[in-house]
DNA sequence: ATTTATATAGAACGATCATTATATATTTAT
DNA sequence: ATAAATATATAATGATCGTTCTATATAAAT
């Protein structure tokens, strides 16, 4: 891929974040990737467009830290597994900022806007309690599993995201204790 | 409360939750209220008051809505409590919407260009965590349970609330047994 | 070296944004 | 009935939006 495409996807990517889709205008991120606006233009058909890539890089992302995760898998048992995924969401979120799920972000403002965009976080999010099930839980366990991963990403907005991993480790083990 | 201004602030919570903050115009709020413009500049200083306004509407009626619920608590035990204010978030879910929680969207769209807004959802949140502790929840059984509200509402934007109200009352359950 | 593709700056487009001004009307209170 | 308050429609403000056009410049490929 051009660096010039790869420099506007990853400021993209912060800007939306920090600012949300309408707030933030292209010349903005044109700016601040050190592009021209006709270069946008040149890899990208529209924003919106561009932020169904943005989605599409964020995710492959997302997968790789879990994936990566799951190698280092030298234990067995809901439990264990359960919290390694646990760790990785909780560095994921460390790292990431906190401002909530970009995906539920981008879903939430094309609602009655853009269905594609729509479509994509659904699939996304489903794809996600998939990933849960081939790792070996029960479609009951996966979806709650989302639950406490989609609740975790929430509260990290509000209360500080070691406070968060204590609880959030408690209700693993409560829930998926053997 | 003038009526025009109710009808506003009505028709304003409504727009703001399909459609986002940033994306939805004053026009379009004024003329789906059936007023005039200037009446909207009349009861409120500025779009970003008229924001901060539905929210605190929107807080009252939400904890009103708990508080209803906590009435009829003719049960104690931490389980059976939980329980019930798990059946009342599960009901506000199925009639406000599938649009994510009003209060983060609001925060996230606003968190670098209106502190009051960003302060105000933080204020929320935390008084809903207080709230929790005011029923005889430990602090930390109080965050375990928003955590889980949190995630409730996240994952309801991408599956039936049925199914996710049976997992919600499966994880309170055995996180919350005594 | 010559062609082809990509990037550039800058202006223009028509639309919409939040906000303010103006001047007329309607409602409410005394 | 008279005065005060509130609502109306409309337009203007200056700014920004996404997108397109133009014309020049740089880079890559043959």
């Amino acid at each position: 891929m051009s660096k010039k495409k790869q420099d506007l996807l990853e400021h993209a990517e912060k800007l939306f974040y920090q600012n949300g889709f309408h707030a933030i205008g292209l010349k903005r991120i044109v700016h601040d990737a050190g592009v021209a606006l006709m270069t946008l233009y040149n890899h990208f058909d529209s924003k919106e467009d561009l932020i169904l890539e943005v989605l599409k890089n964020r995710e492959k992302r997302y997968f790789s830290h879990l994936n990566s995760m799951a190698e280092c898998r030298n234990t067995e048992g809901t439990v264990s597994v359960a919290l390694l995924f646990a760790e990785a969401h909780i560095a994921w979120l460390s790292s990431s900022g906190t401002n909530g799920c970009m995906f539920l972000r981008a879903k939430e403002e094309y609602a009655l806007e853009n269905e594609e965009i729509v479509n994509q976080v659904i699939a996304h999010k489903k794809s996600f309690i998939s990933f849960l099930v081939k790792q070996g839980f029960s479609h009951a366990h996966s979806i709650q599993l989302a639950m406490l991963f989609e609740g975790a990403t929430s509260l990290s907005e509000i209360l500080d995201v070691n406070d968060i991993a204590i609880q959030f480790r408690s209700l693993i083990k409560d829930s998926f204790r053997e």
